[in-house]
DNA sequence: TTCCATTACGTAAAAAATACGTATTAAATT
DNA sequence: AATTTAATACGTATTTTTTACGTAATGGAA
C-alpha cells in the first residue's frame, strides 16, 4: 500500500465494516498431526488466527473464504461458521498499538482509529490438506505458519479460546458429517482416514469397527488399486463417493465414535 | 426519548456498535404449542424477531439478555447463540425508511444514517415459560406478541430464515441438553414434559420409552404429589434436580429421539 | 529363513433402542 | 348405580446397534 492509502485506511476507511470482523481458524492435517495456520503481527511475540475485516460488498462467508484464500492460496475450501465472539475487552490487551503501526508503516495512526475499536468477531474454521498449502503472510505480519494444535505458541487476545472452540466445533461436526474429504488426498488408504479420525478426536478408535462403520455410510468407495508403501504391504486405496459425500454434508451421517 | 436525543441517535450515535447487532428469537411454550415473540415496526405490515444494537460497554451475550429482558420483563432466561447472519443485502428491502422515521418521530433522519447500513446480526435464541411473560413493545414498535412457530406472519428481511435456523438449533440442542427446565412450570407432570418434547421436535414420541429415558438421565425427580386435573385422574408431579440439570447443561445428556 | 509390523476380515456378547399390552382410576354418561 | 371413556402408570420381549476381540496373510527387514 502507498502511504496515502495507509493513512486513509486507518482514519476513515469506508471499505470495511466497523466493529465486526471475521476470524478463520484454518486447520491442516499432516502425518497424524492436526495443525493450525497462525500469523504473527510484526512487532509482537504473540500469534493470532487468520482473520480480517469484512468488505461492505461481501457476505461474512465471502470474507471468510477470501481470508482463507489469501493465506493458503486455495479456493473452494470447506469452511464452517461456528460461533461469534464479542466482549468490550477482547481486543484491548496486547494488540498492535498506534506506535507499532507508526514504526512499521511510517504513518501516524490516530489513537482512536476504528481498528482499535471493540470488534465482534464472527469465527469460522476451514479445513485443508496440509501439503497443498503455501502459507502466505499479510503485509503487517512477520510470519504465517502451521502450528500443532497441541502445542500452540502464546496467543493474542482471546485467540487461544477461539482455537479451542473451533476444535470443539470440528470434533462435534466430524461426528455428524463426512469431513475428512477436505483433509485427505483424493485417494487415501483406510489406515490414513483412520488416523485422521483418531487425530482429530484425540483418541484411539478400533480399526475394525471404524472401517465397518465408515463403509456402512456408503460415502467411500474401495478402488482396485493399492498403495505401494516402502516398509510393508500394500493397503487398498479408497476415494469419496462425491455424490453420497455431498448428500452426507447436507443431511448428516452417523460417525460418532 | 427527547427529540434531540433521537436526532443524536440517528446521526452520529456513539453508544452502539456499528454494522453489528443482535437478534434474539424468544421461544415460549404453551398448551402444546411453541410460540415466538415477534414485534412489528409501527408503519409496516411485516414482523421481526426481537433484536437490538450492541452497547459499546456490553458483550454480545449481555446485549442478547438485555433485549430478552426488555421484551419479556424476565431476567436470567436461558439463551444460546446459534449463528451469525451477514450479507450486504440482508437489511436492504422492506425495512423502515427515513421517511417512516420522520413520520413516527418527527425527526429528520439522514438517508445515510448508520441504522440503514449493512448489519451483521449475531443471533441467539431464548427459552421461556409462556405464561410468565408480559410482552412489552419498544418505542418504535406497534406491537409485540406471540406467534405460533407453525403460522408466522409475513417476516421482514431474512427473519423467517432466522426463526427457522433458531428452531433447527433448538431441536438439535434439545437432543443433547436438558432444555425443558426453562419452558415448564417448576413442577410439571410427565405428560406435560412429554408434550413439550413432542411439540419442539414436531413428532410423536412413545410415552413409555420417553419416560424411561428421561428418568434414566436422572435430571428429574418424582415428587410425592399429584396434580388435580379436573377431567380425569391425577398425574404425579416432577421437578428438575437442579444440580444434575446444571451438570447436564455442561456435559450433555443423551435425549435424542 | 525367520521375525515383525501391517493389513484385512468376521463373529460373539453386551448394550441400547424400539415396539407393544394392560391394569387402574376418576369423571362423564346412561 | 352401573357403564363407558380418557388419562395415567408401568414392564417385557424383540430388534438393532455398539462394542470387544482373534487371527490369517503378506512383504520387508533381520
Amino acid at each position: 500500500m502507498e502511504n496515502e492509502d495507509i493513512n486513509e485506511f486507518f482514519n476513515n476507511n469506508n471499505q470495511f465494516l466497523r466493529n465486526v470482523a471475521v476470524d478463520n481458524v484454518i486447520f491442516g492435517y499432516h502425518e497424524k498431526e492436526l495443525k493450525v495456520l497462525l500469523q504473527q503481527p510484526i512487532p509482537l511475540d504473540k500469534w493470532t488466527v487468520t482473520g480480517g475485516y469484512i468488505k461492505r460488498t461481501e457476505s461474512i462467508d465471502e470474507a471468510a473464504s477470501r481470508i482463507a484464500f489469501q493465506r493458503t492460496g486455495l479456493a473452494g475450501l470447506f469452511f464452517q461458521q461456528f460461533r461469534s465472539f464479542g466482549t468490550p475487552t477482547r481486543g484491548k490487551d496486547g494488540g498492535l498499538t498506534a506506535a507499532h503501526l507508526k514504526e512499521m508503516t511510517g504513518v501516524d495512526v490516530p489513537e482512536d482509529s476504528w481498528i482499535f475499536d471493540y470488534f465482534v468477531s464472527v469465527a469460522f474454521y476451514t479445513l485443508t490438506e496440509f501439503s497443498k498449502v503455501a502459507p502466505t503472510k499479510g503485509e503487517l505480519e512477520a510470519d504465517c505458519q502451521w502450528w500443532p494444535v497441541s502445542e500452540l505458541p502464546p496467543m493474542m487476545f482471546d485467540h487461544a479460546m477461539i482455537v479451542a472452540e473451533a476444535l470443539k466445533a470440528l470434533r462435534l461436526h466430524i461426528a455428524h458429517y463426512p469431513i475428512g474429504y477436505e483433509l485427505l488426498e483424493e485417494k487415501f488408504t483406510l489406515p490414513e482416514i483412520h488416523s485422521l479420525y483418531e487425530t482429530i478426536l484425540g483418541k484411539s478408535l478400533d480399526d475394525r469397527n471404524f472401517s465397518k462403520r465408515l463403509m456402512a455410510t456408503g460415502i467411500i468407495i474401495k478402488l482396485n488399486e493399492t498403495k505401494k508403501i516402502g516398509a510393508h504391504r500394500s493397503p487398498f486405496l479408497y476415494k469419496f463417493d462425491k455424490e453420497k459425500y455431498e448428500e452426507g454434508l447436507k443431511s448428516g451421517v452417523a460417525l460418532a465414535f
